[in-house]
RNA sequence: CGCGGGAUGGAGCAGCUGGCAGCUCGUCGGGCUCAUAACCCGGAGGUCGUAGGUUCGAAUCCUACUCCCGCAA
């Protein structure tokens, strides 16, 4: 049995963290995650998702605030893992615990490195319009993201993709992906490859000001940028100077000179919006302040808003 | 006690300076049409979130409670 510590926060590493409880060659040790966060208008203390399950099979929880210079730092090495397995752990990894397992360190990452590196890679794939992505298994190294890659496969994205379902293909991806390359690690026969440097690029969390719509960019911009905040924390933007999210739209073949933002379109059952570049943007699922989200056709049965109507103020 | 919006036929909203509950959509029936998800006519459907209070009279004013949502964390 290979010793195995787990580190990991969101519901993207439970598939991964209960592939290894079932795994035959593995005993999962100990289990590294987030402290409980509260959450929510209530603001009650949740234990990560990861947490739960590790509850229910009763393996130590170690929940450092800092992971770096903590008893739980030092817990994990006296542990003495034959390897250490990282996936969506949320924190920064110190290089003494790296090197410690006989076997290393490995991550399983949501983006084809070394493009996407960092905390959001799922949401900047969308974002950025890609066509594909998947997952990566790699050696982890000091600096974020930048080991050795082990393993890779690759799904399309699709129209109908949004973080959220691009969230659980990967998951599972990069499951099954990591109990097909576990073999060879413990055999120590993996091979291993340097990303290439030149083909970096990053995918930092999403900020405050990314979730705002800039109607300059082109209708299958924000088209992508809805779908990359989808299903947290939302894309939105202004209408009459109250908050106004939008959840779903559709990219139509429509065209206009009007301004950025201006309702070009309102009928009983289509909203369209003016964006850049004369392109034309179909809302179909949305949200004003304090109300629930709606299908654009429930909105439009009750909502005083007419063509000319400017969005962004 | 973090800030704020809201609860009205099946859906979304208006009505809230107290006095017959209304609009858009859906639904049902009829008409028009070669035909229709289009158009015209008509109908059904609501103890106005819950409990109490003020009043001749409360969706509307007051009090408490429940639930939903936006922001902030």
């Amino acid at each position: 049995m290979n010793k195995v510590i787990f580190m990991g926060t969101p519901e993207f590493s439970v598939p991964i963290l209960q592939a290894l409880i079932d795994e035959e060659t593995v005993e999962v040790i100990a289990v590294v995650t987030q402290p409980d966060r509260k959450v929510g208008r209530k603001q009650i203390l949740t234990p990560s998702p990861v947490k739960e399950l590790a509850e229910t099979y009763e393996i130590p929880v170690l929940q450092p605030e800092k992971l770096s210079g903590s008893e739980e730092m030092q817990e994990v090495l006296d542990l003495a893992p034959d390897l250490l397995v990282t996936a969506a752990y949320g924190q920064f990894v110190p290089t003494k615990l790296l090197k410690a397992p006989t076997y290393g360190a490995i991550n399983v990452h949501a983006s084809l490195l070394p493009k996407y590196r960092g905390a959001a890679p799922i949401h900047y794939a969308i974002l950025k319009g890609e066509e594909k992505t998947g997952v990566t298994i790699m050696y982890m190294e000091k600096v974020m993201d930048a080991g050795n890659i082990i393993s890779q496969r690759e799904i399309p994205i699709t129209d109908a993709d949004d973080t959220g379902t691009l969230f659980e293909k990967l998951s599972l991806l990069g499951r099954d992906l990591l109990m097909d390359t576990l073999p060879a690690i413990f055999a120590g026969e993996n091979e291993s490859i340097v990303q290439n440097e030149a083909e970096v690029s990053f995918s930092p969390m999403i900020s405050k000001e990314q979730e705002k719509i800039d109607w300059d960019q082109t209708a299958r911009e924000i088209f992508n940028q809805v779908r990359a905040l989808r299903p947290a924390p939302g894309a939105y933007t202004l209408l009459e100077g109250e908050r106004f999210k939008i959840w779903d739209t559709e990219v139509v073949t429509e065209t206009t000179d009007k301004e950025p933002g201006t309702v070009v379109q309102r009928d009983k059952e289509d909203l369209y919006v003016a964006c850049g570049a004369g392109t034309v943007l179909s809302l179909k699922e949305v949200q004003p302040a304090g109300k629930k989200r709606l299908n654009v056709v429930n909105y439009l049965a009750g909502a005083d808003l007419e063509e000319g109507a400017q969005f962004g103020e």
